[in-house]
DNA sequence: GGTTACGGT
């Protein structure tokens, strides 16, 4: 451990220091925190626990020293805490006792604090050009009297604690008993611990990090920063907005809907364009497909479901079971659904009459617009809708691995004809060991072409070299493998998120929103600003999605690709110490220019192409990074139901050089 | 508002 700066108090040292002591010093982690609440005098108070070094192995620092704050009326001077983890350094705080223990105090206007938030702390080799003295620990917020800045000594104590946060956050899991409500975390912090509960028994949500066997437990309150304000933003372009969205499990007779489906046949008849769609959801009132196992005997012994060998008609090509919905598109959207949509193509279906039929089977139709007979409902999806398709596709991934893999489809045939990808399977079991053999060559020199285009970006930094490598799809885990937990009384569940962090080597597909909004205005006030126009207190902070696929991997189809949350923090450590505070790029012509040079250097071409409307593949290189996976809150979930809990990522430690 | 999960136009 680091020295201890001069002046400074070991947590473990105030247990033995005389009370009433003034003047103490003290840098630690924040443990568990209360928000401020104002008493029954009307005064403000706040409550959170501390941890260091000297208290993590001993049985009373287990759960961490306790602070109490007072304040008179203004809330605008207590400490900012955003999240479990964050450090705390405190000047001229007092000894105290409080409920017969031990409590650390301010003592009005002599008390100084600066937190330093654990999301945009350096780590490893890069923390150390934050020790040279002269470049400021990210995203610090402090309420000084006086203008003292850090001392080096300071910063590496600072640093060096923040390395700790792993052994220190072992003391977070303690505090399950305590009437703090401790912050929940979306950078894998750790809270309290419940085990051995039947599923209908958990009051919170048990999430297990892979790496320990401790079950986690996030609390209550949704993540103060980024993640939260991203998962907001989402909402809003998720189809789910639309009010009349449906997914096909939730469609209903007499109804209009809006669908975001995946083509798997199509059919020009006589009536108009027939789109039989899925978006990999069930619905028991529509027509059931055998799958080819069930359906062996149809096609002869071996359960073909090609009929590779007897030449048969094909059989369906999945999804099979109640996922299937028939849309008949009526002029003008026909002529849109022949000649634009392709089987395999994702589209969003809107206004879609839904209507049970003669025999009692549910199927949609789209009609012209009464208003405007022009008007086209069907929409292709592309890589723009980054939400819709990658909801469909998650949904096809976590269907298909429940299948045998003797019936999952060939990966890239998503995007071809049906009857050509049965044809084609015809004629490959033909000549399949000839073509095989050559194709396996090109891929050889293809694949040698690409190692060479795709030598890694020299631009970037991952600050945390020691996690292993997984691929895209390891970290998606579609088979839920990794999200299993076992109950005691044997049953399982698949957890919705597990707090732990990856490391990927990928290159970026896509990105949202615009450049221009990279930078979102939050309703957080700057409470030491002294101008009280409207500009000056709007606080502006990064928030941006990245779509990611693993490194190497070729084609804009959007599996294996993940969506990656970029709060505010990271933002910063992605966007170095040379960038500006993020403010309104619209107006800020300079900075939307330097936020522009930054991410070419992270993604190459891909806003252009966007802007181009290309939909090939951009160039850029390969780079590896730190993600987290989290869960948020759904919009009107119940914390305690584990399945209102949705997993995100999160972008971090990585650094554009 | 045509008829049924094919039809292979």
């Amino acid at each position: 451990m680091a020295q201890l700066p001069p002046g400074f108090t070991t947590l473990s040292t105030l247990t033995t220091e005389p009370l009433k002591t003034p003047g103490i010093n003290v840098i630690a982690m924040v443990c568990d925190k209360m928000e401020p609440t104002t008493t029954r005098k009307g005064d403000i108070t706040m409550k959170f626990k501390l941890v260091d070094p000297s208290t993590q192995d001993t049985v009373s620092g287990g759960n961490g020293f306790a602070a109490r704050f007072f304040y008179s009326q203004t809330m605008a001077d207590t400490p900012k805490i955003a999240q479990l983890g964050d450090i705390i350094m405190l000047r001229g705080v007092k000894l105290g006792v409080y409920d017969g223990n031990r409590v650390l105090m301010n003592n009005k206007g002599n008390t100084q604090w600066s937190v330093f938030p654990i999301a945009g702390m350096p780590k490893g080799e890069y923390a150390v050009t934050y020790m040279g003295g002269k470049q400021e620990l990210p995203s610090m917020r402090s309420r000084t009297t006086t203008t003292t800045s850090i001392s080096l000594v300071e910063k590496k104590y600072i640093l060096d604690l923040a390395s700790r946060f792993d052994t220190l956050s072992h003391a977070f899991t303690r505090g399950a008993g305590s009437r703090v409500q401790p912050a929940h975390d979306p950078l894998a912090v750790r809270v309290s611990a419940v085990r051995g509960h039947d599923l209908d028994v958990i009051r919170v949500p048990a999430v297990r990090c892979h790496d320990h066997d401790a079950i986690r437990v996030p609390a209550e309150k949704r993540p103060a920063s980024g993640p939260e304000l991203n998962l907001e933003r989402r909402k809003m372009q998720r189809p789910g907005e639309s009010k009349k969205f449906r997914l096909i499990s939730d469609i209903q007779d007499y109804t209009f809907a809006d669908l975001c489906v995946e083509v798997v046949k199509k059919w020009e008849g006589d009536f108009g364009c027939e789109l039989y769609v899925t978006d990999y959801t069930e619905n028991t009132l529509l027509l059931y497909y055998k799958n080819p196992s069930e359906s062996k005997d149809d096609f002869g012994r071996d359960g073909d479901p090609y009929s590779y060998t007897n030449g048969f008609k094909a059989g369906w090509p999945g999804p099979w079971g109640h996922r299937v919905l028939k849309v008949v598109c009526k002029p003008p959207h026909a002529d849109v659904a022949n000649a634009k949509v392709e089987v395999g193509a994702h589209v969003r279906l809107t206004n879609t009459k839904i209507r049970l039929n003669n025999v009692n089977m549910l199927e949609g139709t789209l009609w012209p617009d009464q208003r405007y007979p022009g008007k086209i409902y069907i929409t292709v999806l592309s890589r723009g809708d980054l939400v819709e398709v990658q909801d469909i596709v998650e949904r096809k991934r976590q269907y298909y691995a429940t299948q045998s893999h003797e019936v999952e489809p060939v990966r890239d045939s998503a995007t071809h004809d049906t009857a050509n990808r049965t044809k084609s399977a015809l004629k490959r079991s033909k000549k399949k060991a000839k073509k095989a053999a050559k194709e396996a060559e090109a891929l050889a020199v293809k694949e040698a072409e690409l190692e060479m285009a795709l030598a890694p970006n020299q631009h970037t930094r991952c600050s945390d070299g020691t996690i292993p490598l997984s691929s895209i799809a390891t970290i998606l885990d579609s088979s839920g493998e990794r999200h299993k937990e076992v109950l005691p009384n044997g049953r399982s569940l698949i957890l919705p998120f597990v707090n732990t962090n990856y490391r990927a080597k990928v290159q970026v597909l896509d990105f949202q929103p615009a450049l221009e909004d990279f930078a979102v205005v939050t309703d957080e006030l700057e409470d030491d600003s002294m101008d009280l126009s409207i500009e000056s207190s709007q606080r502006w902070e990064w928030n941006f999605t990245l779509l990611l696929h693993d490194a190497k991997k070729e084609g804009s189809n959007p599996e294996d690709c993940i969506l990656v949350n970029v709060g505010h923090p990271q933002a910063q450590f992605l966007l170095g110490n040379d960038m500006p505070d993020p403010a309104n790029l619209r107006e800020q012509s300079m900075l939307l220019n330097k936020l522009r040079e930054k991410m070419y250097i992270l993604w190459g071409n891909l806003e252009e192409q966007k802007a181009a409307g290309a939909d090939d593949m951009p160039s850029n290189r390969p780079f590896e990074c730190c993600l987290s996976e989290y869960g948020v809150l759904k919009s009107g979930g119940k914390p305690e139901n584990i399945f209102d809990w949705e997993r995100q990522y999160m972008l971090h430690g990585l650094t554009i050089l």
